[in-house]
DNA sequence: CTGACATATTAGGTAAATACTAATAAGATT
DNA sequence: AATCTTATTAGTATTTACCTAATATGTCAG
């Protein structure tokens, strides 16, 4: 419980970025990561292999894709925003600000103790934004 | 609005320490401020320079005193802390690990949005520790 | 007032995270 | 094969966060 490993700010918006593109046909490449973090491909190679050494990502060929753990983790880190989110605008907070604010701390929190928070306020199945909130487990 | 200086972790804890002391007799010196976070002396002086940079500190003869706006910094902190605790325990969250998580977000959090939530919530007089929540606007 | 001890500061070094540019290597496409 | 796009390497810089060792500055006991 709560021993997850550490990751960044920026670790954490490149796992969210390759996560949403888990279904997409083709696996995220280089440029496409730097289109969309407006980083440039060094940096952003740096970054991966960061994420590639704490077991989330691995790269062949140019191509990086979620590892088992890194989909858990993408997982975790989406379940804990909404979730906050959620409580946040059921706390009077503007959901846009609550957005922003929960993305700065969602993937500092363990699940496990956002879970408790899920429970208990009653299981809720759709975020502010209206997307789907599915308990996560691993 | 939301636009406070950027700190970091560490320079919150620190920030938390100066204020602690506030009330006290003599001024917090440099080895005291060593001995409580436990880091050597010349990690804390630089410490110390990053928040006289950012006009949080002031430093005189080796003592070291809050600013006015460290002090509206340092109180804004603590009463995201304690709303955030008292928010987090009144959704089922143990107190020790809603005390932990709080400690690694209250500094990163406006603390107009904290109030927002503050007023929601009741205006409760006191967090789950029994300490005083006095409301601040500077 | 002077030596000894405590404290502060400077200097210098290391490491991780976050960025960049410029150069090279590798792939793909025409 | 030449070109264009990507990926990678190499090298640089800044910020944060640590350290040790050396020096300077207090302070206090005698």
């Amino acid at each position: 419980m709560s021993d997850e490993i550490r990751i960044t700010k920026k670790e954490r918006d490149a796992l969210i970025i390759l996560g949403n593109h888990i279904d997409e046909e083709f696996p995220v490449r280089l440029v496409d990561l730097s289109d969309e973090m407006s980083l440039k491909p060094p940096t952003i190679l740096n970054l991966l292999k960061r994420l590639e050494d704490k077991g989330y990502v691995e790269r062949e060929k140019g191509m990086t894709v979620l590892t088992k753990s890194g989909v858990s983790r993408y997982r975790e880190i989406v379940e804990n925003h909404r979730i906050l989110e959620t409580l946040m605008v059921k706390n009077g907070m503007d959901l846009d600000r609550a957005c922003v604010i929960s993305e700065n701390i969602d993937f500092l929190i363990d699940h496990e103790s956002i879970d408790n928070i899920f429970e208990k306020i009653g299981k809720p199945s759709k975020c502010p934004h209206g997307r789907k909130i599915e308990q996560f487990h691993e």
